[in-house]
DNA sequence: AGCCATAAGCTAACGGCCGTAAGTCTAGGA
DNA sequence: TCCTAGACTTACGGCCGTTAGCTTATGGCT
């Protein structure tokens, strides 16, 4: 697609009080170019300005940096896939198998419906300069606080429905299931065609929920 | 540590018919910027001459491009991991539960000792002007097709010893437990410390391999 | 021993995109 | 009216990939 060129339409300004609108299209653009397809190494600074139809040091009046544009769209997926999981665990009713595999397919789903943005999210990098206040550990506590307890709470219904064999750390059997799904999202993100068998995901899932 | 100065020993050039050697300098080049910890940005064609001592241009003498120096880097560690694989397999002895976990540790060590070169391996990118003939599709199954069936082979041994439950199709549950493997290494390279318990990897593999 | 063709590698330079600093314009609202 | 939030223009320096042409040491040959 290449789409470098854009909008010559001049944007209009954003009126007072309401400058920091621009804050959350530039984090749009730069989203819009992960999603069209190009690596983390086409959100620079130029290019998101581009995207957004601004000049690029607008950007400085939202964003210390380049690298904070990044984290600030990680923020944002992360508390989507955050939200969406815990939609599709109410969504799901109270069948503790449905939930299970309601939470797990939304994982994989969102994962593949935007596979830059997920490589951006866990795949590392992006952070050049922050290195002390690094996301990827806070951030992954953040969504570890939140999806891996959503995890171990639907284990739990399972082994309580009897229908998955107990352990003695169901927290740890949730970092487990969610490092399987992770990997098998990454590997999608990535490779576009995966090899094996259509039915992978059941398989982990079945495997790691240790289901009867 | 920041290493960008380097050597001011000039380097003998190589004799006659040994031109090539300065291929392989210049992939070991790439590989150490890799493990200073930088990541794949840190590998440009000039940093990887300074590296090797040589001038940027030399390069072209070797490789066509900057991200041909990248695929080389990723087929010679593939290799590596394929080779290690195999080793950790003839070591382990006969015992099925032995070899299993010795395979499958050998990969996640080999993962821990150099992050970055994992990262690139399976973490997509490098490879901008290579499009069509993406190696993450052909050389994944390169690897597919002797990590996975090696993984299959030592399921199999898993399940003619009693130790762990069949399958209709074992081809399957290698995939599933290197997704498995995988999640947790690309993890483990990327965030450096994991959330979780310190046995992860073994429930990982015993519930990927069905062991009873 | 000396010559000289050539492999092996170097220097110089172009154009391009990048991040960022400094200063300037302009329209909305009190 | 006129202040100021919300932008813009211009510019500097830096690193990058890549091309064109030059230098130098090596080793087979006479």
């Amino acid at each position: 697609m290449v789409t470098g060129v854009t909008n010559t339409e001049p944007r209009r300004r954003n009126r007072r009080g309401e400058g920091g609108k621009l804050r959350d299209e530039i984090i749009a653009a730069a989203v819009a170019l992960l999603d069209e397809g190009g690596d983390e190494r086409a959100v620079t600074l130029r290019s998101v300005a581009r995207k957004a139809g601004i000049a690029a040091p607008s950007i400085y009046a939202h964003f210390a940096d380049q690298p904070s544009i990044m984290l600030a769209v990680v923020q944002q997926e992360m508390d989507r896939l955050a939200v969406a999981l815990r939609e599709a665990d109410e969504n799901a009713g109270s069948d503790a198998e449905k939930r299970l595999f309601a939470v797990c397919n939304a994982y994989l789903d969102l994962a593949q419906a935007h596979p830059q943005r997920y490589r951006i999210m866990f795949g590392g990098l992006w952070t050049p300069s922050v290195d002390d206040t690094s996301i990827s550990d806070a951030d992954l506590e953040s969504l570890g606080a939140e999806a891996l307890t959503l995890l171990a709470d639907v284990l739990r219904a399972c082994v309580e429905a009897g229908i998955a064999h107990g352990s003695d750390d169901l927290y740890g059997d949730a970092v487990a299931l969610w490092l399987g799904l992770h990997g098998l999202a990454h590997q999608r993100a990535v490779v576009r065609k995966m090899p094996g068998p259509a039915d992978v995901a059941e398989r982990l899932i079945k495997a790691l929920a240790h289901l009867k």
